[in-house]
DNA sequence: CTAAATTACCCTAAA
DNA sequence: GGTAATTTAG
């Protein structure tokens, strides 16, 4: 049978039209995947060569999906195929070219925490008020002109954009961006946003490198083409150009990015770009039940910004939606695991056929816990992911410095990490000479002798420089993973972990042993794709840069567990049940986005997404009061909630959970009901505390006494009455409370009482 | 300069 | 609730 049978009308005309400009509108489950898969398999079928393919998909692991699918189609070659993320993709074409824009080939890419510490820095080398001039703020300012494709010197003429910045009281941005620019630049550093930027300078200053690039990639594909900023539309532009065979993917629908510069106006634009552009619409939804078609139409009917399609399903009506209502998020995370439980008694469900949806990361917690209490084994996506952690990013920070000795942010990272002597005085000493000189920290520390510092800090510096060296010239000798290792070791990383014997010092230490196991397997899988048609490169700079550029849906965990993810991290995926939880206003809607009409809509587009990754099962739920930022909170519905007809949805937890007699929308939220006002928690907070000081009879403990608590100790606290320890961190330990399940407790305070 | 203790701050999503 | 920044003691 060919694959062209396994594929509806419209699926099967965007298939088989390879020629000239095409849109494809997919509903979701429409089966846009199965089109751009066949649409590669169908190209080399009728003598394409995959070498001048390019295929820009939303993660990694759906570009290697896409491959290995290509490949089983009757044995397509599609190893030399360009399939990745834009970012990746980019990545290894700068990588190539970067001499060309002045920058080394292994180049370092600093990932947002390493951009805003330098935004940090520079705020405070240029003494502004950092109240002001917030890394967070600047970041994003800075982030957003790149995605405009606007440099700093266009910045500073800018006047929407300057005066936008005087007005908010930060004149100065245009100076920190020019700063910040030059310091990425002599670091040999790119940021994520450069990735474009300098791909899309690549492309319009040199002649040789936009032919050779326009010649080669002859077919062009674009997936999610509706979360594409400015910066991406123009590049592939400019590749298409020459061929115009450019088939670009997306739903307006579930467009969720705009935070990070996405432009919905693109699909437009394409439009008005391409006069012969053939649009397909795929609206019929192959994933979800009639209910949940139902519910996901009713939910985006709402947006007025919207194209218009309408999207349907010949799959059966299925369960009713649940709607849960839980008196705190624990509770909400407790129901939603006695749910799962309850759903694999009756339907025999596997573990991964569930999915918990959050719009935040921090609702995780309240999760994870109940799953764990009920022993059902789950992973979480994205968050603070293992790349993240301190202690791998330490380590990472030593070898980015070998790879590239300018980078500027690793250096500083890792100068006095194990401390050696090289203190925050020093280093600012250092800075200002770099910054007078025009040179770079590495420069300076290198030649330490020539700036006139005293003896100790000559030869403390001396000895880092010189151990740095070392490792860099073994790192010509070994391979990667050998280097690694021995940089783990020699620079005292490893073995200051080793000696820390706390629950978490041993945690650390196994991550950077699993760190360098990573190492280890990208070294000798010389079978990982690399889009390359000449040999693979496994060299410890292809690795760095792989590993920042991962996406929250790359690491692999294809065991048997209930995922749990933001619903941005859930786009593209699918799930036999979805719980989504946590709808409550001021959450989701996020309070960041009630503001404006465009906010809100992209809210739910949000909320959109995350009932449509739903197969079989949905239940939405929401809590009465959840704890934010250490304080309670009373929380009121989500609006979104009130957006569906009631009779849609079966009340779970309420009092009016007698199902039938559903309770009219708008109850919710009517008038009388807890508000939600936020309490201010340093208000709340300050007042309690002086009047636990005054009337709780707490004992004083001095530390040689809090030591003395161990784990498995029966303790009392004067609030939380008779418990034991189940867990001790440093100065923190986990005490698990009969009446209220576990608290942490800070042990120098001296609240905990041993019993005998 | 280091390490521990204490306080301030963050509030969204992510390549 | 968690981490970064700052303060304090050595």
């Amino acid at each position: 049978m060919s694959y062209l049978d396994e594929l509806n009308e419209v699926q099967r005309q965007a298939v088989e039209r390879t020629e000239g400009p095409v849109m494809i509108i997919a509903g979701p489950g429409s089966g846009k995947t199965r089109v751009l898969t066949y649409r590669i398999a169908h190209l080399l079928k009728q003598g394409a060569s995959p070498f001048n393919i390019l295929s820009l998909t939303f993660t990694n692991k759906a570009a290697k999906e896409m491959k290995a699918r290509v490949e089983q189609v009757e044995g397509l070659e599609a190893r030399s195929l360009w399939i990745g993320t834009f970012h990746s993709v980019f990545a290894r074409i700068l990588r190539r070219e970067a001499g060309r824009l002045g920058y080394p080939p292994n180049f370092s890419i600093y990932d947002t925490q390493d951009a805003k510490n330098l935004i940090k820095s520079i705020v405070k080398e240029l003494n502004l008020n950092t109240d002001y001039y917030k890394p967070n703020i600047v970041y994003n300012r800075i982030s957003s002109a790149k995605n405009a494709l606007i440099g700093p010197v266009r910045y500073a003429r800018n006047f929407e954009r300057t005066s936008n910045d005087e007005a908010s009281g930060r004149p100065r941005i245009k100076d920190i961006y020019a700063e910040y620019a030059k310091r990425c630049f002599m670091a040999g550093a790119m940021d994520f946003d450069d990735l474009l930027f300098k791909m899309y300078e690549l492309l319009a200053k040199f002649e040789d490198i936009r032919q050779s690039y326009q010649d080669r990639f002859k077919y062009i594909m674009i997936d999610e083409f509706q979360d594409t900023n400015h910066a991406q539309y123009e590049i592939v532009r400019i590749l298409a150009e020459k061929h115009k065979n450019v088939a670009v993917v997306g739903d307006d629908a579930q467009s969720i990015y705009a935070f990070r510069g996405a432009n919905i106006q693109n699909i437009l634009n394409f439009e008005k770009e391409y006069k012969d552009l053939v649009v397909f619409k795929l609206e019929q939804n192959y994933r979800s039940t009639k209910e949940i078609v139902n519910l996901a139409n009713q939910v985006i009917k709402k947006n007025k910004n919207q194209l218009k399609k309408s999207i349907w399903t010949d799959n059966g009506i299925g369960q009713r939606i649940k709607l849960l209502k839980a008196a705190s998020d624990n509770e909400e995370g407790f129901k939603v695991a006695d749910t799962i439980k309850e759903i694999q008694l009756r339907k025999h469900f596997k573990n991964k056929e569930f999915a918990i949806l959050y719009r935040t990361n921090a609702q995780s917690r309240a999760m994870e816990d109940a799953l764990r209490r009920q022993g059902i084994p789950y992973a979480v996506y994205g968050g603070t992911s293992f790349y993240q952690r301190k202690e791998v990013k330490d380590l990472l920070a030593y070898l980015k410095l070998l790879v590239n000795p300018k980078d500027e942010e690793s250096l500083k990272r890792i100068v006095n990490y194990p401390t050696r002597g090289i203190g925050a005085t020093t280093l600012q000493k250092c800075q200002l000479v770099a910054n007078q000189n025009n040179l770079t920290l590495w420069e300076v520390l290198n030649s330490i002798d020539t700036w006139g510092f005293n003896k100790r800090v000559s030869k403390v510096v001396t000895s880092f420089t010189t151990m740095i060296r070392s490792f860099a010239s073994e790192l010509k000798r070994k391979d990667a993973y050998a280097a690694a290792s021995a940089v783990a070791k020699d620079s005292g990383l490893l073995g200051l972990l080793y000696n820390d014997k706390s629950v978490e010092g041993l945690s650390r230490f196994e991550n950077l042993q699993e760190l360098l196991n990573s190492i280890k397997e990208f070294v000798e899988n010389d079978d990982v794709e690399t889009m390359e048609e000449e040999s693979a490169e496994r060299d410890l700079g292809t690795y760095l840069q792989s590993v920042v550029l991962m996406t929250d849906q790359d690491q692999e965990k294809n065991d048997d567990t209930v995922k749990l993810m933001t619903i941005h991290a859930s786009k593209g995926l699918e799930f036999k049940a979805v719980f989504v939880v946590g709808l409550e206003e001021e959450l989701f809607p996020s309070r960041m986005a009630m503001g404006t009409v465009e906010d809100l809509e992209e809210e739910r587009r949000l909320f959109y997404v995350a009932v449509t990754r739903a197969e079989d099962i949905l239940q939405l739920s929401f809590a009465t009061t959840r704890y934010r930022y250490g304080s309670l909170q009373y929380c009121k519905p989500s609006r979104f909630i009130d957006e569906i007809d009631a009779t849609n949805l079966e009340y779970v937890g309420l009092r009016a959970a007698a199902s039938k007699a559903a309770t009219p929308p708008g109850q919710w939220n009517s008038p009388g009901k807890a508000s939600g006002g936020a309490k201010s928690s340093r208000a709340k907070m300050n007042p309690v505390k002086t009047v636990a000081k005054q009337k709780l009879p707490l004992r004083e403990v001095n530390p040689s006494d809090y030591t003395k608590i161990q784990l498995g100790m029966k303790v009392e606290h004067p609030l939380f009455g008779k418990g034991q320890v189940i867990e001790i961190e440093g100065a923190i330990a986990t005490v698990e409370f009969g009446s209220i399940g576990e608290k942490r407790i800070y042990l120098p305070k001296g609240r905990l009482e041993i019993l005998n």
